[in-house]
DNA sequence: ACATGGTAGACCTAAGAGGTCTATATTCAA
DNA sequence: TTGAATATAGACCTCTTAGGTCTACCATGT
């Protein structure tokens, strides 16, 4: 038997991530210690207005970025920038890397799963992913590294 | 400016891709010459009525499977299953391997496109996916190389 | 005290994934 | 020649998600 409707939790690099990968390396782009609003990320990154406060919460809530609340309040990144690989961001905004959902649900995905030749396929391009994502650090990303052109972090 | 609402085509390894290639190794297993009904692929791979038939559709119009029509009709392969790369499968029956949609959208995802120091990130690790796929050929899955178990193809 | 921030959450809409069904044309075989 | 078994083409349905917007509330610096 199938099962119901299990829902999807595949892969998405969607407007999520983007937007989260571009605050972040947008607090990398700050002096040390300097607060950033949210309106002025959203401004600065073209980002929807309001959008972004689910996001950061999210990567508050994940240990990535500090809140401050009140006047003058906003954030920052809560560790250095080399130390956030963009995998992890991807795993907070989002959910885990999963590119099929028998690798996450197993047996109640298909029946066949046990003697599934199909899955160890899935499985591989899964790792390969997700161990590129782990190497590459929003610091990295800050600093252009290996990239066609400086980043836009200074305006 | 954002765009407005350009459909994620993004990659999503679901049903229709597992369908797929499950039919598809399915077809491997049979002798040569041998022609399936949709209805025989769906009991023996334990797919739901009628859903193959979109899918078996994709596939003839792509060159992948050959289509009987008429009374003792059905599907085989059009070619060798060694020649027949997962890749293929995933494209013919979804969409082209596009990880994040500016890699395909470019200016019209995202005006910082032409400094964007994250879409290399992503272009990276598409070539990483796209590459390892088009090296998996439905031979593999259906022989069961490097694989847990034999296939279920014979029963 | 009050403007400026984050927090929490509701709410909306369009589109896609997965699934089901039917009308039609084609072909084999009795 | 007829009828059963096929693929083909397409409509149709439902549920969930992505993306976005907004509001009530609380905290805090000046």
């Amino acid at each position: 038997m199938r099962s119901k409707r299990e829902r999807s939790s595949l892969m998405n690099v969607g407007r999520r991530v983007d937007y989260a990968v571009r605050a972040l390396s947008y607090l990398a782009g700050q002096p040390e210690g300097r607060i950033v609003s949210r309106v002025d990320i959203e401004k600065k990154q073209d980002i929807p207005s309001y959008y972004l406060s689910k996001i950061m919460k999210d990567l508050v809530a994940g240990g990535l970025v500090q809140s401050h609340v009140g006047s003058k309040g906003g954030f920052s990144l809560a560790r250095p920038a080399e130390k956030i690989s963009v995998k992890e961001v991807y795993e907070t905004v989002e959910r885990p890397i999963v590119l099929m959902e028998c690798l996450q649900t197993g047996e109640s995905y298909c029946s066949f799963c046990s003697v599934c030749t199909q899955r160890s396929i899935w499985e591989v391009a899964q790792r390969l992913l997700a161990n590129y994502l782990a190497g590459v650090s929003i610091g990295d990303i800050a600093m252009g590294r290996g990239l066609t052109e400086q980043l836009s972090s200074h305006n």
